[in-house]
DNA sequence: AAGAAGCTCAACCGCGAGAGA
DNA sequence: TTCTCTCGCGGTTGAGCTTCT
């Protein structure tokens, strides 16, 4: 015996919301409440599925419902959650007040994810995706490094020849293409600079996977030293990072949440520019996004301090860190869903 | 100016958990 | 203990809008 349906699919509208529809549903929520969301459709004079009405209720019509876009200290929110709690939208939402886990969910599929992309940040673990490439790389003889890039580079040029044609920025400069009009121009991209482009992502890879693979841990950025900071991701920070075209006006700067960062704490995802060759410049010298500088040491150093012995009471210290934040100490969140997950 | 491509977000679908009979 | 039913969750879809060519 198959499931039964929620509702006979004969009867039932579907489709967008009309403003009758939405009033009907308000007004009998209003004076009966959300009991039996089976019957409420039927009560309601609505021809609809009592689980549509749900969904319409509780993702768009209830009263406490934000509606506007998503302030920079919710993204970061999501973001630190996300590492924590993986696809978990209830669980993110619920320390969202007035936002659905629809909406997180959403914000998270169109804008965060692709923010973080194109930091060279990998959205799912939360690391950097040269340290990905660099963790496989330790398992194999240098040749295959060099097809392991050649790879990668397939399965990322897609991605980063969008950001880097549609970004509005020199791809090499990193400054923002003057024209007459508005001052702020688009880089076009011809088929030369594309396969330049390509050739620079390659190269770019194949350097970060080297380096990372024997333990070099600093890169150069254009002449400017970086220091990945530990090799299996516990510190997947981005200082510094400025993408006109990914944040808007302002910069967009990822802090890894193994740090436990407060969330009012003035340097997460506050606006923090920086030179075009750091931030924007030539990707394959940029390491696809893996910039971290020597001053985040400088900061685990002074954390071992006061606040590892917060973690310490959090019952937190001791762990390897990894992508997850182990040993975050921000959100009061259950034991089970601490527990790295990928 | 028009068509193509890309993007956003509301809505749908199927599944699993949990309550209650 | 088992079965039925409801609810909530996460993944996916597609209409409508915007931007690009």
């Amino acid at each position: 015996m198959g499931r039964i349906p929620c509702c006979e699919k004969d009867n039932v509208k579907r489709g967008q919301w009309t403003p009758e529809e939405d009033n009907k549903l308000s007004s009998y929520i209003a004076q009966h409440g959300t009991r039996n969301w089976r019957l409420i459709p039927k009560n309601a004079g609505l021809q609809r599925c009592g689980k549509s009405c749900r969904l319409r209720w509780t993702n768009y019509l209830r009263p406490d419902l934000k509606h506007g876009e998503f302030t920079d200290a919710e993204e970061q929110t999501i973001v630190k959650l996300h590492s924590v709690v993986g696809n978990r939208w209830s669980l993110i939402a619920a320390q969202l007040p007035g936002r659905t886990d629809n909406d997180v969910k959403n914000h998270w599929n169109t804008k965060l994810k692709k923010k973080l992309s194109g930091m060279g940040i990998d959205p799912v673990t939360h690391k950097p995706f040269s340290h990905l490439m660099a963790e496989i790389a330790t398992t194999l003889a240098p040749p295959q490094v060099a097809h392991l890039a050649e790879a990668a580079l397939g399965c990322f040029k897609d991605e980063m020849l969008h950001l880097l044609t549609k970004k509005r920025v020199d791809p090499f400069s990193g400054m923002p293409q003057v024209t007459g009009n508005n001052g702020v121009g688009y880089a076009s991209v011809s088929g030369n600079d594309k396969e330049e482009t390509i050739e620079k992502i390659k190269l770019g890879l194949s350097r970060a996977i080297m380096q990372e693979g024997n333990g070099d841990h600093h890169v150069v950025n254009n002449g400017k030293s970086w220091a990945l900071v530990g090799s299996h991701g516990e510190a997947s920070v981005m200082h510094d990072v400025y993408d006109p075209m990914l944040s808007g006006d302002h910069g967009f700067r990822y802090d890894a949440p193994a740090y436990g960062n407060d969330v009012g704490e003035a340097s997460a995802w506050s606006q923090s520019l920086c030179t075009g060759s750091t931030c924007t410049g030539g990707v394959g010298e940029q390491q696809a996004g893996v910039i971290v500088e020597k001053e985040v040491e400088v900061e685990m150093e002074e954390e071992d301090g006061e606040e590892a012995e917060g973690r310490k009471i959090n019952g937190r210290k001791g762990d390897e860190g990894g992508m997850f934040a182990s040993d975050c100490v921000l959100w009061d969140l259950p034991d089970d869903l601490m527990s790295p997950m990928v």
